[in-house]
Order: structure tokens, then sequence, then C-alpha cells
DNA sequence: TATTGTTATACTCTATAACTATA
DNA sequence: TATAGTTATAGAGTATAACAATA
């Protein structure tokens, strides 16, 4: 199945969702910007501030990246002080990235942000279009999840044994 | 408003529904990968495909990036025998960007799966869910304007004049 | 003088490979 | 021998700035 993500901005209804999320997260990363962050190091505050202090291998596993990629974002968020390096208690090889008080503090602010919006995109929705479109939204889910499973399901139907 | 998408993967439904489609992204980017593509140079030919041969500077205004970085797409899409650069007609300063048969050929797949996909994922949702999921979407998509709106409405609260 | 596209330069995100220090 | 994180290297996407050719 060809699709790419910003493809999907050229039919129905999901379409004008992505479109209008897309501008939305626009403005959300000029926003990140003025603070020094960038999309892909306040994926790495997000993680540390739900799941704690973590190794650089834990983050690197959650982030789906890879250890190299790890070392460098948690540089750049080093350098501006969102997080501060610690030795690991148990493991010598190990470093424990932890979040600066200015990081927790960006991502309280971040946190509070992210449930008054999701109140606030369903503000007055009356019970059953509301009913109708988490149904809605799950069903889309189950599909799409179906269809992940069929793909990958047949592995390698290009030759390779 | 503190947001990034790639957080949105921790609360309700919208949640789930972006991290399933992450999945279903990557997986799709695997499949342009085999072909030589990324997302971005993909984006490029889809926009050729539906608004026909371009200018690099239309281009640069559809895709919101940068002459020069439009430059760097076409180079390797050109690489690659998806687009041809062609002198303009009546501009000699510019150049018009149009898709080979290559190009055409794996932009009508694209497009041809895109509309499958979207038939599939909403096959058997009855209609009384599928009513509120789209009424229940296009409430998000107002919401959201609204919020964008706002938040542009107020230029620069940061002092600068 | 303004516009189109390019060269030059730089930063971020990402990846692989080789290496060090530790388990 | 395996694991955690680093240095080295590379490629894609993005940006700004300076410049050539053309309007």
């Amino acid at each position: 199945m060809l699709f790419t993500m910003s493809v999907l901005q050229n039919t129905v209804i999901l379409d004008r969702l992505l479109a209008v999320a897309q501008l939305f997260t626009e403005d959300s990363e000029r926003e990140l910007g003025k603070l020094g962050l960038t999309t892909a190091r306040t994926h790495v505050l997000w993680v540390l501030h739900h799941g704690g202090p973590s190794t650089q291998r834990a983050l690197a596993d959650v982030l789906a990246v890879t250890p190299r990629n790890v070392t460098g974002l948690v540089d750049g968020l080093e350098a501006t002080g969102y997080v501060r390096r610690a030795p690991h208690p148990d493991d010598r090889r190990a470093v424990l990235v932890t979040l600066t008080e200015r990081g927790t503090v960006v991502m309280e602010k971040m946190a509070a942000d992210h449930a008054a919006l999701a109140d606030s995109l369903m503000a007055g929705l009356d019970d059953t279009d509301r009913g109708g479109l988490d149904r809605g939204l799950i069903h889309v889910i189950h599909r799409l999840e179906a269809l992940i499973v069929e793909a990958r399901g047949t592995p390698e139907q290009d030759g390779a044994a």
C-alpha cells in the first residue's frame, strides 16, 4: 500500500483534519522554537516526564531510534539546560538522563496544555455525535491495525528468504 | 499553547489513532524507500500529479518550503527518474518540473491506494456512527481552526512591535 | 528593481560502523 | 561475550545569504 501522511490532504474529512492539525503543529513548533526546543528533543522530555529518569538505551528503545541519535538529542537538551546526565547507581557503563527544574516546568505546562486542548476540542459537541465520534474513531483504529497486521503478516513477498 | 504532535500519544482516543497512524506511516515509508522515495520527495510528486507541471517557485510556495530546498528535492527526483526539468516556455529564468512516465505510474498507484484506504477505513461502520464521526471531526476541525485564528490574531505578544 | 533558481554554508535528525569502558 | 554510550562518517531535510540570469 503506497501512502504518505502528507498526501492525506486531498480527500474527505480526515484529510481536512490532518491539514488543520498540520497548521496547528506548525504554530506549536514555532512556540517550541522560542524555547530552544525541537520536536525530537521535546519528545525526549515528554518521555522523561512520564517515565522518570531513564538510561539512554531505554530512551532509544522508546523513541524507536538509534543510541547514537539519543546521544545527540541529550547533548542538545543538556546544553540548553533541560536535562542532566547523572551516573547510573548500579551500572557504571550507563547514564541516567534526568529532567532539570527547567525541563520539569516546561513539561508540566505542556501536559496541562495538552489536557486543556483535548477538552477544548470536544467542548460543545452533543452526546450523540460524541459517541459516534468515539465509536467511529475506534472503528478506524481497528481497521488500521488490521491493515498493519495484514501487511506485516506477509513476510517479505519480494523473494528474500 | 505548548504542544507536539508526537506527544499526542498519551491521552484518549485521538492519541490512539495517532499512534496507529504512525505505525501505518512507518510501514508506508519503508515501502516508499524500496522505490527510492522519501516523504518529502513523494510530496513533490503528489503536488505535481494533482496540479500538473510547475515551476520550482510554485512548488516552494505550495510545500511551504524554501526555493533552495526545492532545488535539492527536484535534484533527487530527477536523479531517480521521477521528474524532468524542462525550460519554461514564457520565462527563461524559470524551470518547469514535470512528472516522467515513471513518476506518473507511481502517483496513479498512490492515488488509487489512497482512495481504497479511505473506503476500507470506513467499511462496516453503521450510518449513525458514521454521521457522528463526520460531524464530530468537523466539530474538531472548527475548534482547531478557531484556536489557530486566536493564536495568530494576537500578533507577537512578546513585546516586539 | 524584482524574481527564479543556484552555489555556499550550516544545523537538526537520522543511520551504520568501529571503539571504549564496563558487565 | 554482550551491553552502554561515544567518536567518526554520511545522507536527507531544512534554513539563510549571496549571486547570476532574466523580467
